[in-house]
DNA sequence: CAGCCTAGTAC
RNA sequence: CUUGUACUAGGCUG
């Protein structure tokens, strides 16, 4: 925890906070006034958690559209809050992060996803071609309290950093006014919940490993490749039963399925076959592509001189989401 | 090589 | 109005 309020750990975080210059919590402070809030309350505040007494407050609540249909529940921290989470992560990353499995590459500093997209390419080649892909059912917002700190435990000795951590699990959402406590799930909007995911799923990761197959995960997305369609029904059952009874957490159904690779999408890409496995956008990132390139195209018409930066972002976005994406 | 900013992608 | 982590491209400064 004194590595934590460390002067120069908590200065790091406030950057990052500023910098990302999101929308306030449930206290209306916006990351303009931060610094002025640190200013009053920090000697408090320090004291508190090097007590071990702190006390976040609740997240509150926003619902965006998710890609696919429905909506996603954002949990926002106040400015406070993100910014001792950040000074959290900061310590707490490269505890954990260094001995997390090779093959798992979501939110992890260092790691690209295309790389995880190349290694399922390779295993597909090597004639692994069936993909037990898997997606959890409202992963964060269902993450296990007790089973998440009992993995974050076999790390931290320190009493004020898990106490801590688990008072932001049972912070709370604030509804209308009235704060409801939250038994279950790490807010989508914390700094610290990436991580605190990664953790939980580490496990996983050293279960597939023990077991000896070959996979790739990014996030809750996990894809498993197996020889046949046999084989990948038998894992699909076992690894769903794994994470019921070990983790607590529920295969989103709808989202999974056993199926050739070609056929299925994994970070916005997907295969095909030709003189062997070549990885090409999915179906629905180039739809995406498409329709950006045509509003933009569009605009440049309409208007002849717009805002010089507007026509730069564009010509920036093209190169970048041709380059980068495809070739690369 | 360090810092700062603007865009986009994944989850 | 919309948070977070990570990555990528481009630009600016010394
Ligand atoms: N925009 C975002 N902001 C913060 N966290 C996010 C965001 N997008 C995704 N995440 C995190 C939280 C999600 O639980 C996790 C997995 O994403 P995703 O599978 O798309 O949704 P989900 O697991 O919550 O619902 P679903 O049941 O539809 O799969 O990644
Ligand atoms: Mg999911």
């Amino acid at each position: 925890m004194e590595q934590v309020v460390a002067r120069e750990n908590m200065l790091a975080a406030l950057k990052r906070v500023e910098r990302n210059g999101g929308a306030p919590g449930v206290d209306g402070v916006p990351t303009e006034r931060l610094r002025d809030q640190i200013r009053v309350e920090w000697s408090r505040i320090r004291e508190e958690l090097l007590q071990g007494t702190y006390r976040p407050q609740p997240v509150r609540r926003v619902e965006i559209p998710k890609p696919g249909g429905g909506k996603r529940m954002l949990g926002i921290p106040t400015v406070m809050d993100r910014l001792i989470q950040q000074a959290l992560l900061q310590v707490l990353t490269p505890i954990f992060d260094p001995t997390f499995s090779e093959s798992s590459y979501g939110f992890r500093p260092g790691r690209r996803g295309h790389d995880a997209v190349r290694k399922a390419r390779q295993y597909v080649e090597e004639g692994y071609d069936w993909v037990v892909d898997m997606d959890l059912e409202k992963f964060f917002d269902r993450v296990n309290h007790d089973v998440l700190m009992a993995r974050v435990a076999r790390r931290v000795t320190d009493k004020r950093v898990l106490r801590l951590i688990r008072r932001y699990l049972q912070a709370g959402v604030m509804l209308n006014g009235v704060v409801v406590a939250t038994e279950e799930g790490t807010p989508q909007g914390g700094p610290l919940s990436p991580l605190l995911a990664n953790i939980l799923l580490d496990d996983l990761d050293k279960e597939l490993e023990r077991r000896g197959h070959h996979f790739v995960r990014y996030a809750d997305d996990c894809n498993i490749y197996v020889r046949s369609k046999r084989a990948g029904e038998r894992v699909y059952r076992s690894v769903r039963h794994f994470l019921q009874e070990r983790l607590r957490l529920k295969v989103n159904e709808e989202k999974s399925a056993v199926d050739r690779p070609w056929k299925r999408q994994f970070l916005g890409f997907s295969f095909y076959k030709h003189r062997g496995v070549r990885i090409r956008l999915a179906p629905k990132s180039l739809k995406r592509v498409k329709d950006k390139l045509r509003t933009l195209t569009d605009r440049n018409r309409s208007q002849p001189n717009p805002v010089p930066e507007c026509l730069l972002a564009g010509l920036g976005w093209v190169l970048c989401a041709l380059r980068c994406q495809v070739s690369l």
